[in-house]
DNA sequence: AACTATTTATAACG
DNA sequence: TCGTTATAAATAGTT
C-alpha cells in the first residue's frame, strides 16, 4: 500500500505557500551546497556560494573560503592561468564587425534610461532584444523582485501595520581539508502572502502586449 | 540491447583522469548553476555563486546580480537591495504608458527582424547552453506572472482606495529615493559561457522561444 | 554531443 | 523539523 504519492513534478516558479516555501528553501539551500561541495572535489574547483532568504538571512558556502574567494574575484587577483582578457573587456572589443551595432546599442541605451528618467515608459517596458543576455538575467530578476516588493508593500497598506526588515548574522559554512560537508539549518521568517491571479484573461492580455 | 551501463556511483574525491574531470566540471557546473536559478525562482532567494576552475577561469551565476550581491555581503548592508525609482512612482502613472511602451516595442520588434532578415548577426544572438534557455523560459512565465499579478493587486487596490480613504495610496507605494537605472552595462562575468557561438538553428530556437 | 541505466534529489505526506 | 516513499531530475560511462 502506498504510504505517499512520491515526489510530483513541479513548475519552476515562486513557490505561494509560505509553509512550502520555508521548506523547499532548506531542502534546496542544502542540495545546493552538497553540489558546490562535490563538484569542488571532484573537479579541484573552487566554489563559493551566497544565498540570500527572501527575508534577508545570509547562507554561504566556500571552498577553501568564501571571503578569500570573494576577494580574489573582487581584486582580480586571480593568478592561476591568466583569464582571457576578453572576459572583462566591453563587448565592442570583442568583434570589430558589430562596432556599429554596439554603438546603437550604447545609444539605444542611453534614449532608454532618458526615457526611463522622464517616467515616458518604466525599466521592465525596455525592448528585450537590446539586452544582452545577463542583462535579460537582470531583468528577470529585477521583475520578480519588483513583485515581491510590490506584493509586499500592498500587504502593508492593506493590513495597516508595518514590518521591519530583519538583519540577520550569516550562517557560514566554510570547511577544512576532506572534512565532511556541513550543512547548517536555519529558521524562516514568515513571508507575505501572495496570490495568484485568477483572472487568467488580463493574464493573458498583458502577455499578448509583451510577446505579441 | 544495452547501449550503456547507465550512470555509476562514484566516490567523492578529486577526478584523477584529466578529460573526464572537465567533462564532469562542465556538466555540473550547468547543473549548480541550474539549482542556484530554480532556488532561486521558487523561494524568491537572491543567490551568487563562483566557480573558479582548477584552471583558474572563472564562472558566475547572479541574481539578480553578483557584484550587487557581492557587495551586499562585504559590506554587510544586508536590508532590502535597492530598486530603480521606477519601480515605484505611483500606481496612478502604471497603467499610462502601458501603449506608448507597447508601440515603443512593436517597433524594437520589427527592428530586430530586419537584422535578421539581412542576417546581420549581433553578439546578444549567440546560441545559448540549454540552461539559458531554460532560464530565459523561466523567465517568460515570471514575465506573465507578474503582470497578472500586477493588475489583480491594481485592481485591489482601486476598489480599497475607493472603500477605505484613510490611507493614500498612490503615496504610500512611492519609494523616497533611489538614483540609477539598472539597465546600464555592468561586468560580464559569465562570458565564458557566452562563447559557445556559431549554431544558427540553436540561436533561432532561442529566438523562438522568446518572441514566439 | 547524444544516449540510458542508474543514482541522487526531492515533493508530498505523516 | 524529521522520516518515509514514490517519483522526478541529474549524471557516469559509453558511443
Amino acid at each position: 500500500m502506498k504510504k505517499s504519492l512520491g515526489r510530483r513534478k513541479i513548475e519552476i516558479k515562486k513557490l505561494d505557500k509560505k509553509s512550502t516555501q520555508q521548506v523547499t528553501f532548506s531542502k534546496r539551500r542544502a542540495g545546493l551546497f552538497n553540489k558546490a561541495a562535490e563538484l569542488s572535489i571532484l573537479c579541484g574547483a573552487e566554489i563559493a556560494v551566497l544565498v540570500f532568504s527572501s527575508r534577508g538571512k545570509i547562507y554561504t558556502f566556500g571552498h577553501p573560503d568564501v571571503d578569500a574567494l570573494l576577494d580574489r574575484f573582487l581584486t582580480g587577483n586571480n593568478t592561476v592561468p591568466p583569464k582571457p582578457a576578453e572576459a572583462y573587456l566591453p563587448i565592442a572589443e570583442l568583434n570589430r564587425d558589430l562596432s556599429k551595432a554596439e554603438a546603437e546599442f550604447e545609444i539605444e541605451k542611453r534614449r532608454a534610461a532618458e526615457r526611463s528618467r522622464n517616467s515616458e515608459r518604466f525599466w521592465w517596458d525596455e525592448p528585450l532584444e537590446s539586452m544582452k543576455i545577463d542583462e535579460l538575467k537582470r531583468f528577470r530578476s529585477s521583475l520578480v523582485e519588483l513583485r515581491a516588493n510590490v506584493v509586499e508593500r500592498l500587504e502593508k497598506i492593506e493590513d495597516r501595520h508595518c514590518v521591519t526588515p530583519s538583519i540577520d548574522i550569516a550562517e557560514s559554512i566554510q570547511w577544512p581539508e576532506t572534512s565532511s560537508i556541513q550543512l547548517a539549518a536555519g529558521n524562516n521568517h514568515c513571508l507575505p502572502s501572495f496570490h495568484m491571479a485568477e483572472n487568467r484573461s488580463v493574464a493573458m492580455d498583458w502577455e499578448a502586449e509583451i510577446w505579441g
